[in-house]
DNA sequence: CGTGGAGTTGAGTTTGGTCAATATGCGTGG
DNA sequence: CCACGCATATTGACCAAACTCAACTCCACG
């Protein structure tokens, strides 16, 4: 779990060591949850952000007609909800996907800290911002790419972010989540997930069944999804050791 | 064009005047580019930050194969691409979808004035931070909302957005982007933009041929299209005077 | 005038959605 | 240890939204 933190702390570019050390000190015992609990209510004002130390975290948003769209995915290492440091009400909710384990900053202490700190305050935005540039991606892969391609596309992020936190290698990774899940966080239909996989399947393309992952051809799948991680540069920062 | 100015500073929430009056001192002479131009092109590493005067930027990101997907749109008063400060290099182009007016801020400047001033840095960050909330509102739109409605959503978040800068009035605003701009914003063709439009247009809901738009039916249309402003409210403080 | 870009419309196709039946697998209580 | 019940996954048949292709119109501009 230690090990994590360090990662996360690691990849705050431009952070001084004191910095680091610094913002470790206020960040709270890991808390565990269960999956399907909402982690932070739409609506509410949270008095704390939250660091993922396991498990998988769905930023969701609700349509009023028969619409759940998961707009962001948290992988262990993330900051769960930095933002709502700076817009007050939260717009869409943070659910567990998974059985989770998360770690708790207060605000007051992030905003005290961020003030004495400018580097690490650049750090933990440039964070959001790195948030920022997945959403473009998923916005690009939900607007112009067919439903298996965005499947794949997904996949490999997945991988790769994984990787970057010691969660991934040898094309294998854990994703212990639904395909209902996995549909809203596409854009479709969990019938329709369930066709896509099954034609990544045939090609011999991945392997998943609501559990561990297997990439089988990772280079044929990352250009059937046009994957060029670019986007993801800034978390690449290998674990250490 | 001044006027603008002052509101984008105002809505820099948390900031001190005397930020503000330091961050305005770094902003450059506004430069026209003509629609069509590219300000800056993905793959680039920019030295300087844009703020938009006048006209309306694309959020341009490419697919190799036949996609063009429009990620994010900047309005008069918007920072076009504070993030390029935090992300060296570019991971989609900005293309002035209008004729605009852009001013600039060199990142050695921004980095600095930020070090100084940290309630700045906070407030810029935040602007950020609601440029990914409506991105999460447009992904959001793209996985669950059908063409006609999700069309009806960009109408209606671009109503309130040039409201905030005192570019819309009596629900019209002006809006000389193409139909196939249009369809690249929305994740389909504009073939289909046209035939949702049509829709609208037969409802009574708005009426746009390229050039100034009118909502007809505001209740209606942000009925339709599911429009819940809580995530544009950040960028909700209403013109001075 | 006439040329090219944008908009409009129709006809036919494709992708993904809907509905519904069946299968699978797991945890609980008997 | 088994049986039941629920949640998830899988598959088929049919349907609807959006795409493709192609023709035609409408301007703005040279």
């Amino acid at each position: 779990m230690h090990d994590l933190l360090a990662i996360t702390l690691k990849r705050l570019e431009g952070a001084a060591d004191g910095d680091r050390d610094a913002l470790a000190a206020l960040i709270g015992e890991g808390r565990a949850v269960s999956a399907g609990r909402v982690l932070v209510e739409e609506g509410s004002r949270p008095q704390l952000s939250m660091l993922l130390l396991s498990g998988f975290v769905g930023r969701v948003s609700i349509l009023n007609e028969g619409g759940r769209q998961i707009s962001g995915l948290n992988v262990p290492g993330d900051f769960v909800d930095l933002h709502s440091l700076l817009l007050k009400k939260m717009d869409h909710s943070l659910v567990a996907l998974t059985d989770v384990v998360v770690a708790t900053i207060s605000h007051v202490d992030l905003r005290l800290i961020c003030e004495a700190r400018p580097q690490l305050m650049r750090a933990l935005w440039r964070e959001t911002v790195i948030d920022g540039a997945i959403n473009r991606e998923w916005l690009l892969a939900q607007g112009r790419m067919a439903a298996a391609e965005r499947l794949a596309h997904r996949f490999c992020e997945l991988y790769v972010r994984l990787e970057a936190v010691g969660l991934a290698a040898d094309y294998r990774f854990d994703l212990p989540i639904t395909q209902s899940d996995a549909a809203d966080m596409l854009g479709i239909t969990p019938v329709h997930v369930n066709r896509s996989l099954k034609t990544l399947r045939k090609q011999g393309l991945l392997e998943w069944r609501g559990g561990p992952a297997v990439i089988h051809e990772w280079r044929t799948l990352t250009q059937l999804a046009q994957f060029d991680p670019i986007y993801l540069q800034a978390r690449l920062i290998t674990p250490g050791a």
